[in-house]
DNA sequence: ATATAATTCTATTATTTTAATAGACAATAG
DNA sequence: CTATTGTCTATTAAAATAATAGAATTATAT
């Protein structure tokens, strides 16, 4: 499962893309129309300007804006950049790759080689799809 | 990410395929060869036992088994029976569908549209793979 | 019958992760 | 100057996960 924190993540996103190059969007703005608590939205898009998914803009007029196209933003990045990696076990990530705790060798593991293949299909649907896709899928 | 429970449920499900129609395997093997704390194996394989996956036989040469063939079992099957779904967020699930914490109405929500896409290339690698697979993938 | 080897059950504890909040600080527009 | 808005660091709260403990039960061989 995607944690709270990463569905925030997810349509403070979405929210911004909505009104791409429209200047700053204020905090309370994206907090109250997408239903997140404002004060865990300040840490979720402190996070993504650090970075670099959004740009901000602090002060009176002040807010956050996506740093790139939506159509350059897609879901597989998104969910890579918040919760470190794709893949459902920590041996099958292709850039966060790391030993499951209390496996066997990584070549023995059955479970190791099925999952490089889901995480291999999960990217292919997360990856071709942007931010631009209003209603995607 | 699947929970350490679901990643030791299923490396025992797969030794119990590995010795499939050979008698009841004793916990005490499985916990070694697959390299599973016993006393937590102890709880996993009850469940699984009272889920009707695997037999099970107590008492001297007792031990567990396979319920049904291995190539009756999939990795989907597991998954689903261990941590209630594959999907990525509650409101995509096919069989334990719930509405997510704090989103938007479900229609207006697109992360739920691309998470039923993604539910859906996982379960058509999951569930194509079974136990019988021995070097599937 | 009895000893032994095994699973089962219920409860509890420990650990880690996740979610949420608080409050002082910094920057900007007007 | 002041109101508005983001930033940062720390802390707390809550939930999920992992692991352990120990008594009870069952089956088998002898």
């Amino acid at each position: 499962m995607l944690s709270q924190k990463t569905r925030y993540a997810i349509r403070a996103l979405q929210h911004l893309a909505d009104h791409y190059a429209q200047g700053p969007v204020p905090l309370t703005d994206i907090a109250e129309k997408q239903n997140i608590p404002s004060k865990f939205l300040t840490v979720i898009l402190s996070e993504l300007s650090r970075e670099g998914l959004v740009a901000t803009q602090r002060g009176r007029d002040g807010g956050y804006w996506l740093a790139l196209s939506p159509i350059d933003i897609s879901y597989g990045d998104i969910v890579r950049l918040t919760r470190g990696s794709l893949a459902l076990v920590p041996c099958a990530s292709r850039f966060a790759h790391e030993q499951c705790k209390n496996c066997l060798p990584e070549e023995e593991c059955r479970l190791h080689r099925v999952m490089l293949r889901v995480r291999d299909e999960m990217a292919g649907v997360l990856d071709s799809i942007s931010l631009a896709e209003q209603f995607a899928v």
